[in-house]
DNA sequence: TGTGTGGTAGATAACGTTGTCACGTCGCGT
DNA sequence: ACGCGACGTGACAACGTTATCTACCACACA
């Protein structure tokens, strides 16, 4: 007992596999052994081992096995911002694959910057994550990651891909989104169908709108430049864009907004408006079905973005070493009303 | 440069200090004091260590660095779920802290679950973080948590206190949320008021109950059990539950949705029906104002939540010694029409 | 010339694990 | 009786850092 408690004190905070080995009278490798399942050890030492844990309320330290073995059994994951919907659910599909190959999740938002993000993914780098989810940030140059994918870390870039470097990446299809958005208002008799999107610097914005722009021209419709805006989806951007976009001879008939935010930020402007106005969003958003009329998206699966980039992360780290791939998750246009007025 | 790029091999993977020293032809400690930026080194010496730190791409082990110091520089965040937008604006802003503090935070949901969750803080715990911000899951029972405690990791439970053990805690103002939402009704002339909480075993669908039922009873109301129905808010259930309510001589003529979910939940499904029914809902959510008619919520603030957390949290951590503490955080009464619909 | 003194540098021992190896003790076949 | 695996056990080094302590040098001072 005092033996115990002087033990205890020792090393001032937790008691060790050698506080257990002193308490049990062992070697310090027995305790190992018991502590990890190895077998020949005997029934009598492993029951005098297990007392003595009980005893300490010993548990091991994980980042002292996991020193000496070489690797963390962490990711990190690194997205835009854990608060925006979209890449939550993105994060919950991340950690459940994560949990189920009994791996531990690190979590970061590179809140759209581009040092932020580096600084993030290098930090998660010094602990030694074995791998890494990234959405990047938009303008992010991902060549500091090299040193790092040469040392063993494995790299998986979800929603956009890598930028000046090879790398796995699992995208949605953009570009497939918007031309279907395209072509749906198109059927509904639209001509004049303006585009409200996020910056242009960002991968997928750029994508979305090239969507947007592939459909009309390859439909015969001029592509009209006016009819555009891209940037940060702020009230005030997107109560000028409509300003501009509804007034004139030719205002537009129909709008595609580019990500969830835009479609938000629309619906808001549009609803204190007297103007009809036929939308499709690119994102699909809780209540969509709830508002009057329901809002027309084209819907992209976070959880599988999340979940196949995750599965790719994991295969990789138990050894496949198949060329770089970039997968993509299709879309999926949901008529819902607001897509579905007519001209 | 053969001896170079022998010595990188050696490892297999990362240039250690070790091979930095050799490379430079110093000792190991004068490496470890250049990267410490700790000062007497000479310029000379420190610039030669650079070099070969920047030849060989040396980055330092943050996981070895710390087992040596003793701590880690990392909090874990235990949560119901990162993908509801609640818990995800929650994570944000605790993440946020974390940073500031030059902390990497490791997520995970324990999906409502007792086990998992103590099995998750455990897992952090063996990863030795220094601290931990939970969301207690249902029905959890946190003495498990006492020897770790006693280790020295701090503990802050969050939206829901902890079991068992005393413990600080930043909590909501549930009760005096769902009071004003009683108040609010009561003052529309609505007199038979519905309550559809989660299920009773989570404390703030208990408590957010307690606060209907006292409002009730302290304005001279009785107090309905069959007006009341608490459970996992899936359609089927809030569907019963509506039919029940809405059924008789004496129907509901207003609801209060105890949270976000079951808020949807009952929108969804009221949308189905011909019967006006006022609403008050638990939680505010995006689009709310957007519905027809606009949802009148109790909001409560997820980001202060999070954010009062994990101050908390560090202040102890940098040596802070008072009494466990709860904090409890305001709710607000959100007006937008639908808890305005009169009798 | 001996002696402090202050500033550098490195050897060595930790931190808490696991892998390697060598040691002793069986039981068994020859 | 002897060698020989098989088994159980523990000493020891290693993982990549940091802390402690000692050694060295040069210089100023008595």
């Amino acid at each position: 007992m005092s033996e115990n408690s002087r033990t205890r004190q020792r090393a001032g905070g937790r008691p060790t596999m050698n506080d257990v080995a002193r308490l049990a009278g062992v070697g310090l490798k027995t305790v190992s052994r018991v502590v990890n399942g190895e077998p020949r050890v005997s029934e009598a030492m492993a029951e005098r081992v297990r007392a003595a844990i009980e005893e300490l309320g010993y548990s091991p330290h994980e980042g002292a096995r996991l020193l000496r073995r070489g690797q963390t059994a962490c990711i990190g994951l690194l997205l835009e911002d854990v608060a925006n919907p979209f890449y939550s659910a993105l994060a919950g599909a991340v950690e459940q694959v994560a949990r189920a190959n009994g791996f531990l999740l690190f979590t970061a938002s590179s809140e759209e910057d581009a040092a932020q993000e580096r600084e993030l993914a290098l930090a998660f780098c010094a602990r030694r994550v074995d791998g890494l989810v990234i959405v990047p940030a938009a303008s992010a140059d991902h060549r500091y990651l090299k040193p790092e994918i040469e040392a063993g870390v494995i790299a998986v870039f979800v929603d956009r891909p890598a930028v000046g470097m090879a790398a796995d990446a699992v995208l949605a299809d953009n570009v497939g989104g918007t031309r279907a958005a395209v072509v749906h208002l198109l059927r509904h008799g639209h001509r004049r169908i303006g585009y409200i999107g996020d910056a242009a610097e960002i991968f997928t914005a750029a994508q979305r709108l090239r969507g947007y722009r592939d459909e009309l021209v390859d439909s015969g419709l001029p592509f009209d430049e006016s009819l555009v805006a891209m940037g940060h989806p702020e009230p005030q951007f997107v109560h000028a864009a409509l300003d501009r976009m509804l007034a004139g001879p030719e205002p537009v008939t129909a709008l595609i907004a580019g990500n969830n935010r835009a479609t938000v930020a629309v619906l808001r402007d549009v609803s204190t408006r007297h103007q009809q106005l036929a939308l499709v969003g690119f994102d699909d958003f809780e209540l969509a079905d709830l508002l009057k009329p329901g809002v027309t998206v084209v819907a992209h699966d976070p959880v599988a973005l999340g979940r196949t980039a995750a599965d790719l992360l994991f295969r990789r780290l138990q050894g496949y070493r198949g060329p770089v791939q970039t997968i993509e998750i299709p879309t999926r246009l949901v008529p819902r009303g607001s897509g579905e007025i007519s001209r």
